[in-house]
DNA sequence: TTGTACGCGTTATCAC
DNA sequence: GTGATAACGCGTACAA
């Protein structure tokens, strides 16, 4: 093993064994043309002295960095976390290394991502952010970086899109609610949340509009403790309801503090988590959920992006069904 | 906006704006010398042609990538995202890019990272990942990658590190324990989980040798819903029990299993997380834990990295202490 | 203040 | 099969 010598180069390499850059490159690359004799010679003091290629100079010399940069709002929430399981692992099978862009949720911070996702030299991004809109994209797309946006209505070329039917359902379960259940329904409605819970928010507004029924809306701020809090204080009045929430950790603070003010969960208060994950079945009561397999939609992002950087067919659009998981916060 | 053109280049730039390619550069880097005049001149053509520089190229020739590596074993656990998010938190003021590089928990896995991170051409990188070992980071320190390490014990030039004292602090907690409570302890085995869990198991063990007690150990799946299953089978003959379990969903199978028993918590059976997260405090009754603030851990290790990498003094070694939160879920 | 020329570590296109 | 040599896009002495 090496101590602390400066990076070994393919130059080098070449002078070792007695042959050429052009020899060497070849060896790395198991490119044909190399008579198994130099091969092996070449392999050899490759190993011996643990020289490595730099991905850099491979990256400038051959247009493609192995590199995709993955665009989230936070790493922090849990079903961003599933997602980038789904994408390392599949990244890693197809070779390609992932490159974290976080927006923080802030419009600034997102204009800046686009210039690092730029310059970054990625061969292709993954854009999971409700920040980015269309002329971030499009942008985007200008400096010809291949793009898989998830839950954005876009389009453009060398860009597919990755669709969830949450409004969808949405709609069908408030709407079967509405004729059998009898509770008022409520959305909790977050301020800076993203399309996709303002789209889920309408699409629960339009169906008791639509119903002619009446319904609620309570603003609640990101964080359980918050929320928790606030419920406290909704549930001195409002003694009954069937809630909608983004997360299973907001929803968990409904039942909580539904619990703590003396209210049964599913009998007098009924909770929603639309976005489910394997918390749902371990809070107690366990959560009635919608769920997508977020490692599914990230492996299939890193798939698709995939196919585009090898010139494949793709399919442009691909849609993900959520299920409605009845557990035991609903009737 | 440009329509899909071929990226532009430093020379182009030049000749549009009439300079020479060194001046372009400069106005880049903001390096002085380069008359007002000039620098507008350059600055309107760079804007006008949409041109970004090529981080591959900058860091070919400065030999600077402005990357760092992360290597883990999952995105997927709750603490490594909020790790992650610190991490991506103080890269971003500090103007780095993060690079994933996850293992899967597998040795295999975990040779290739070293491989991949070395040719990746990283600043540095930071790891919290116990499946590499003293060798494997020996190798990353031969090619003179900064390391700052995540609960390791190894040392070597160029390398900080970071660790936790949960082995004092589970051997206080044991020990007090065996001193007032009464019930029998059980510690949560998890096949291969690390060295931070072996070594906490340690502590346990030793504690009650030392103390001459009888104490339980029970294997256990890295998995909410077995250990949910496994801990229903056990709880028909253990009738009670303080339970250390490595993380909160394995502390929240202990609890529903004993709950669903008709055992009472924490009367009858107690447990503790050993790495609490914020739904230590969502599940019901709310779990006593050891916690340690992993976003700032993550936030710490890149700032230590940071100052390798600009030659600053760095602390070699910095301990984050972890506090005992008692919640509901002992007496 | 600005321009020239070389180097960064590879790949790729030629010849041989 | 193998070896020069020109890119790739940029930084930076050194010269002017």
């Amino acid at each position: 093993m090496k101590n602390m010598k400066d990076r070994v180069t393919i130059y080098e390499v070449a002078v070792a064994s007695g042959v050429s850059l052009a020899t060497v490159s070849r060896v790395i690359n198991n490119n044909s043309n190399v008579t198994a004799k130099t091969k092996k010679r070449v392999e050899e003091t490759i190993a011996r002295l643990g020289y490595k290629p730099s991905r850099l100079a491979q990256a400038l010399a051959t247009n493609k960095t192995t590199n995709i940069g993955i665009v989230i709002p936070s790493a922090n929430y849990v079903y961003i976390a599933n997602m980038l399981n789904g994408m390392t692992d599949e990244a890693k099978t197809l070779g390609y290394q992932l490159t974290l862009f976080v927006t923080n949720k802030s419009k600034e911070d997102a204009l800046q991502v686009v210039e690092k996702v730029i310059t970054s030299h990625v061969d292709g991004a993954i854009i999971f952010d409700d920040e980015l809109d269309q002329s971030d994209i499009a942008k985007l797309s200008s400096y010809k970086i291949p793009l898989v946006v998830v839950n954005n209505e876009v389009q453009g070329e060398k860009l597919a899109s990755i669709h969830f039917d949450y409004e969808e359902k949405v709609r069908e379960v408030t709407a079967d609610y509405m004729k059998k259940g009898g509770k008022k329904m409520y959305f909790l409605h977050l301020h800076h949340s993203g399309r996709l819970l303002e789209r889920i928010e309408r699409a629960f507004i339009e169906s008791h509009i639509q119903a002619g029924k009446n319904y609620g809306v309570f603003s609640v701020e990101d964080s359980y403790r918050q929320t928790y809090a606030d419920f406290l204080e909704i549930f001195k009045s409002t003694r009954s309801g069937y809630f909608l929430a983004y997360r299973d950790s907001l929803a968990a603070a409904v039942i909580n503090a539904a619990l703590d003010s003396g209210l049964r969960v599913p009998e007098d208060v009924e909770v929603l988590s639309l976005i489910g994950t394997k918390y749902a079945s371990i809070i107690r009561p366990q959560l009635t959920s919608l769920h997508i397999d977020l490692k599914d939609v990230g492996s299939t992002a890193v798939t698709m992006l995939s196919k585009f950087l090898n010139d494949e067919d793709v399919e442009q659009d691909k849609s993900f069904d959520s299920t409605f998981v009845k557990r035991d916060s609903t009737i």
